[in-house]
DNA sequence: TTGAAAGCGATACCAA
DNA sequence: TTGGTATCGCTTTCAA
């Protein structure tokens, strides 16, 4: 079995009491007695249980990670930056794929509460506001890569999406492309809707307009329903010249469909992505996509966390960083 | 507050063992009882603390996952499906990337058994024998995608790695391909070992060498060292005509180092990666890869984990998964 | 069928 | 400085 802090007491001739102080390196004891305890502690590899610590109202030193889906490159970059730098601060990453469905968010929430994680970072929508207030009530909560759907002050770490949507539709006007559209995750999720409002408002502001019957939304399997749509839309009389896709994932379902339908990539279409994941940098042609500082965002997310677990002053409360275009290949000027 | 269990008992004016029964469903109770409680659970939105039903001695309900590195598309892929199927079986899962680096596994380790994890999936090495066995006495384990470095009986679901080498092989041969190299993970590295043997089996077995010169081995940044060192394999006299690489990571790279040598592929040279990862599907040419069933691989550990946590018999203690090559368009004929 | 009480492993307060 | 002890929230005998 495992020593228990009972054993080490005995061992030692000492009092549980005094092998907790040299556990927490608190109170007073003689260098003399906490050597030995140490050595004991040593001797019969004694560690103690988180567990026991936080039912004594302790922390339970792990944090809850919700995002869409760990599988999707985006978010297991971030989930990485995240991990190493809980590890970093002491922090477990329990984490928890949604699949933007909110019953499963709920049910990741709750569980996570009955397991006492100190802290929650959420990077997948929180459409229900009333579960989110009262989470917050209960729970330390970050976010991260997505808004969070209440005007209630919390901290976020995110990216302008709707720069990034800007910056999009600015390089599709300085190649010429007017008639273009957009390839979306479901409405619900607000990165998608602020990278299409700023993509939009850019068109408009240069006299262009963005039709509704431009822009298709995905529920599910990006890949797969991404490439169905973009088949859609490049199928719509009057074809684009060029799709704005809200994430990377959406943009190689788009270049599968551009292929299937015999188009060339930059050639009878440009794409442009989202997040600039290792897969932009793959794919034929490489893709044009608006980079997201993802080991930033993760390392920031988890600070800020950490900050209000520890109970410091709050640092600011959104961090906003600024998307960047990374141009590659699949844009061109247009013919 | 959180309500407890006493909050429950008072409120229901009961005693908390009456509770406790209605949590677990065990024990004598009245059904009117029983239903008065469980409304009164409902009203205070009780829910039992895992913490604190684990000091008991129950479990804790999570699962420790060791993999190199998250980020990796073929282990978020396998994170994924063990995620869904430990929610599915009511474990949750905490993620922890060794980067491949005994310290970093051993740290995490201890840190898992600290939190009292009730077992552990590990897809990374463990060169260190004695902390594998160890580690055994006190929990649950078992492997995936890795063997483990002792001979010890243990649990593992697995590919098999030596008949994926020997699959890249002939598939090289079929193409005529006599003048191969090899990128590899570094030694330590079991499945890279086995992938290895494989191949050069197969190519022994059919009058061909595979001098020690033409294997390559990697330590740490996959993609940049892949790249350097696939580099320099591009650059010896006798420049091979075909590649295989161990994971799609590296065969990347090296698809970069033709491209910078200004090498076709396949027309130049040949190259097949191993895990048939989304990766694989998008690059440009698309690569011929050695697949994992990974889906299947992360819920077998899942189940077989399980399985020996609930006590029930064990069941195969080697799972051997067949790997399938997948033809895409980075390979072809020797000119 | 119900409840009192003894742990589980650690923390922290209070006496000694 | 040290140690005794109540306590955290829950499970589990064991009597009643």
């Amino acid at each position: 079995m495992k020593a228990t802090i009972y054993d080490v007491a005995r061992e030692a001739g000492v009092s549980i009491a005094a092998v907790s102080q040299v556990i927490n390196g608190k109170g007073k004891i003689s260098e003399e007695r906490r050597q030995e305890i140490l050595q004991v502690m040593e001797r019969l590899n004694y560690r103690p249980s988180v567990i026991a610590a936080a039912l004594t109202g302790k922390k339970t030193y792990t944090i809850g990670l919700l995002v869409p889906d760990i599988s999707n490159p985006f978010f297991s970059e971030i989930a990485r930056a995240v991990e190493d730098q809980g590890d970093h601060r002491g922090y477990s990453i329990i984490m928890c794929s949604t699949d933007n469905k909110m019953e499963r968010a709920e049910r990741y929430l709750s569980l996570m509460l009955q397991k006492s994680v100190d802290g929650l970072i959420i990077g997948t929508g929180m459409e229900n506001k009333e579960a989110l207030i009262k989470l917050m009530k209960s729970i330390p909560v970050v976010m991260v890569a997505r808004e969070a759907e209440t005007n209630l002050a919390m901290q976020t770490v995110i990216v302008d999406d709707f720069v990034g949507g800007s910056l999009a539709a600015r390089h599709f006007l300085e190649l010429k492309h007017s008639r273009v559209a957009v390839l979306a995750e479901k409405a619900t999720v607000s990165s998608s809707r602020e990278r299409i409002r700023g993509f939009r408002e850019t068109l408009v502001q240069a006299g262009h307009a963005l039709a509704e019957s431009r822009i298709k939304a995905c529920e599910d399997d990006l890949l797969k329903e991404g490439k169905e749509k973009a088949l859609e839309l490049l199928q719509q009389p009057d074809r684009p010249s060029a799709i704005f896709c809200c994430n990377d994932l959406l943009a190689i379902g788009t270049l599968r469909a551009a292929k299937e339908l015999g188009l060339r990539v930059p050639h009878d279409v440009s794409i442009i992505g989202f997040d600039n994941t290792i897969l932009a940098t793959v794919t034929d042609p490489t893709l044009t996509t608006v980079a997201q500082p993802t080991e930033l965002m993760g390392k920031m997310a988890v600070d800020s966390l950490i900050q209000k677990l520890e109970g410091q002053p709050p640092a600011e409360e959104r961090v906003v960083l600024r998307p960047e275009l990374i141009i590659r290949q699949s844009t061109a000027v247009k013919e």
